[in-house]
DNA sequence: GGTCACCTAGTTCTTTCGGACTATAGAGGC
DNA sequence: GCCTCTATAGTCCGAAAGAACTAGGTGACC
């Protein structure tokens, strides 16, 4: 018989505990070694047990899934933490995998979704909840309407000046890299900053920024 | 019999569409309605036929995928572009998504995952090749480290700072939120701008945006 | 032929920045 | 005790930014 897959499950619920322990332990390959109710615990537990996956709910009392996650990662960085919520919330997603969480599962799915998902994950790959996935793809997507639907009220000329300005460039620069007069510079701006509804340049840039005008960053 | 899921197939390799033609034709809830060879033609015969779903290869001569991809959706917004490529570079799947891809799948996924997919395309799902998950999610993580490891070089007080600036406030205005005087402002942004290397304010807050320093954006 | 949007350029004025100084005070290391 | 780092605050000055004007030269559209 092959090593089951070692088992942490963190959620406050306990009878959510007790089925999903019920459903792994079903399988002879995996294996629940501990629970917890609470982050803390649950951070606490996996210090202990060093287990192979740590299934993670997101809400819970105290300590929150998020913050749990963080910390068992740096006790345990070998750990795969696997998110197992009901939040559809696409900022809780990128959250839980900008600190490092190895999946997000979302306790909809069926049984046999789950144990395929866990082997993935042990495999090293990340699982995302189907229904997660594409709103993971929004937020792909956000950026570029904007930016098109915003950004294009601009002049192409005004469009030019804006870029030269988020490389931070002084209007003087731009002057000189674009061929006039500073002052024809600084008329471009003033309209730039009153079509943004910006106060000033600074700002200027930073909306430039966050909305992908930055030429600096993508070569092509 | 319900109403087929109509297909059109653009790859420039013809052995591949013929495969992929007769395994969709298997399936009476699809319909191969048209296949191009190139980009330039895949966007002329999507422009006629109006498919649901364009299944469309990333590499071709001529008019790339991508190119592709844009122009179709600017013709027929209501369209399905699935990607369907050997690429694994999470660049293109970000590009892809950001054009407006409905889905990126792989070349090796297998025969059920296709249609499965495709299925779910058509209630605006987005579909990802499970190879591809890890890529993506991998691209959220990015960010974080340089972030770290870069602007830690600033004291506390520097780091508040830089994060007002961030948010296009001026001097003065750093000032009043802080609570401090203006010229302790202008003493730790010139202490900021030598240690990050830049020469104004614009550049120090582009480089505090471009490194997830702008706590504008996330309440939490 | 007139209107409009856009790009250009200038002047004038006030405010803001940015740099160079000086200086005090608390925390922590040696 | 001495030194360094950090945070605080002040003055002074030249450069840059920004707001408010006027105004000429295009090209497109009707």
């Amino acid at each position: 018989m092959v090593t089951p897959i070692r088992i942490l499950l963190v959620d406050d619920h306990t009878l959510f505990r007790s089925g999903i322990r019920l459903l792994l332990q079903r399988n002879h390959d995996f294996e629940v070694i501990g629970e917890a109710a609470d982050g803390l615990e649950g951070v606490k537990r996996a210090k202990e047990l060093k287990p192979d996956i740590v299934l993670l709910d997101l809400h819970m009392p105290g300590l929150s899934g998020l913050d749990a996650l963080g910390l068992i990662l740096q006790e345990s960085p070998a750990c795969h933490v696997v998110l197992l919520t009901v939040s559809e919330d696409a900022d809780d997603l990128a959250l839980a995998f900008k600190k490092g969480a190895a999946g997000y599962l979302l306790k909809n799915i069926d049984a046999d979704y789950l144990l395929e998902s866990l082997r993935k994950v042990m495999q090293s790959d990340a699982v995302i909840s189907p229904e997660m996935t594409a709103k993971l793809v929004a937020s792909f997507r956000k950026p570029e309407p904007l930016a098109a639907s915003e950004i294009k009220k601009l002049t192409p000329r005004e469009g030019e000046m804006l870029a030269q300005l988020a490389l931070g460039l002084s209007n003087k620069e731009i002057a000189r890299k674009l061929d006039v007069a500073e002052s024809t510079v600084k008329i471009h701006l003033q309209s730039i900053l009153k079509k943004l509804g910006v106060n000033n340049r600074v700002q200027a840039a930073i909306y430039a920024v966050e909305h992908g005008l930055s030429d600096s960053k993508s070569p092509q």
